[in-house]
DNA sequence: ACTGTCAACACGTGGT
DNA sequence: ACCACGTGTTGACAGT
C-alpha cells in the first residue's frame, strides 16, 4: 500500500495520480492535489527529504510524498517500508484529525479506517496521532492544573497568615485581659474547679481554656470569627464555646500548624491525582 | 548552532 | 496471546 508522506511507496507509481479525500472538508487540500503538485506543496505538508529512520530504510528516489492510489488497496499497519521520511502529516490533514479529535479522543477501529481512508494516511498513522495527541492534551491539562493549584495555595497561604495574625492579637488581648483581671480570674477559677477540674489534670489547660473563651466572648462576636471560619454556623460557635471547659475539646493551635500549607500536602488531600486526568468515556471535553 | 515541535517508535501495562 | 494505550525517547524538520 502507499502511505502518505513518504510512508510506503511504490516504484511504479503513477505520476498522474489523483487522491481524493471522502470527507467534505477535504475541499482544497493538498491531498486532491495531483502528485507532481503534492512534491512541491508548501512547507506544512510534504517537506523535503530527510535520511530515513533506521533499519528499516530502503530508499525510493524521486517518490517521497504523500501518494495514494486507493485507500482500500493497502492501509497495512506495517512500519515504515521504502524510501519513506518522516514528514508531517499537512495542515488539512491535522485540521480533520483535530476536528474528530474533538468529537471523541479515543478512537474507534472504525472511525480509525474511516479517517485512515479519508486522509490517504495508514491507520497506525491516524493510530499514533491520537496517541501523541492525547498526549499533548494531558500535558496541556497537568500545566492548567498546576496552575490552578498553585492560585489555590497562594490563596489558602494568605488565609493562613491572616489566621496567624489575627492569633496573635488574640493572644495580646488574653495576655492584657490577665494582668487587669487577675484577682477575678483567680476567683472565677475556684468557682469553676467543681465543674472542670475534676476532668483534666492539667489545671492550667483549663485555665487557658477558660480565659480563651472570655476573649472570646468579650471580644469577637461569632460574626467577626465566622469570616476565618467560613463553614462554622453561629450555632457552632455556641456549641464551641459551650464545650470549650470540656478536657477533651481542644482548641485549634494554629500557631502551631505549619506556617506555610505545603504544595505537596495540597495534592496529597486531593486524592488519587490520575483519576483527574483519566478520559472518560465517551468524553467530550474542552 | 541551538531549540521546540511533531511523527514515529519501543516498551511496559492492563483488559479481554 | 492479543490488542490498545500511556509514557518516554528518537530523529526529522522548521524557526531563530
Amino acid at each position: 500500500m502507499m502511505a502518505c508522506n513518504g510512508m510506503a511507496s511504490s516504484s511504479s507509481f503513477p505520476s498522474n495520480f489523483m487522491f481524493h479525500t471522502e470527507t467534505p472538508y477535504e475541499e482544497g487540500n493538498q491531498l486532491t492535489a495531483p502528485l507532481g503538485s503534492l512534491l512541491h506543496t508548501g512547507p506544512q505538508d510534504l517537506r523535503g527529504v530527510a535520511p530515513v529512520m533506521g533499519k528499516r530504510s530502503i530508499s525510493f528516489p524521486g517518490i517521497e510524498s504523500c501518494e495514494e492510489m486507493n485507500a482500500d488497496d493497502d492501509l497495512s499497519d506495517d512500519g515504515w517500508q521504502a524510501g519513506e521520511k518522516k514528514k508531517r502529516l499537512n495542515i488539512e490533514q491535522v485540521r480533520t484529525l483535530e476536528r474528530n479529535f474533538e468529537l471523541g479522543n479515543k478512537l474507534e477501529p472504525e472511525r480509525k479506517m474511516q479517517l485512515a481512508r479519508a486522509l490517504g494516511l495508514r491507520p497506525r498513522q491516524v493510530a499514533i496521532w491520537f496517541q501523541n495527541r492525547r498526549a499533548r492534551w494531558k500535558t496541556k491539562q497537568l500545566e492548567k492544573d498546576y496552575d490552578v493549584l498553585k492560585r489555590q495555595f497562594e490563596a489558602i497561604k494568605t488565609e493562613n497568615e491572616a489566621l496567624q495574625s489575627q492569633n496573635k492579637k488574640l493572644r495580646a488581648e488574653i495576655l492584657a485581659f490577665r494582668g487587669t483581671e487577675t484577682s477575678d480570674m483567680i476567683n472565677l477559677n475556684k468557682e469553676t474547679e467543681g465543674s472542670c477540674s475534676n476532668r483534666s489534670e492539667n489545671s492550667s489547660e483549663i485555665n487557658i481554656d477558660i480565659s480563651r473563651t472570655s476573649v472570646i466572648e468579650s471580644s469577637l462576636p461569632p460574626h467577626q470569627i465566622l469570616p476565618y471560619f467560613p463553614s462554622i454556623r453561629p450555632a457552632d460557635i455556641n456549641q464551641l464555646l459551650h464545650n470549650s471547659c470540656k478536657p477533651e475539646f481542644q482548641c485549634a493551635k494554629v500557631e502551631n500548624e505549619a506556617p506555610e500549607v505545603s504544595f505537596s500536602n495540597l495534592l496529597g488531600s486531593m486524592g488519587d491525582q490520575s483519576a483527574l486526568w483519566s478520559w472518560p468515556d465517551h468524553h467530550h471535553f474542552h
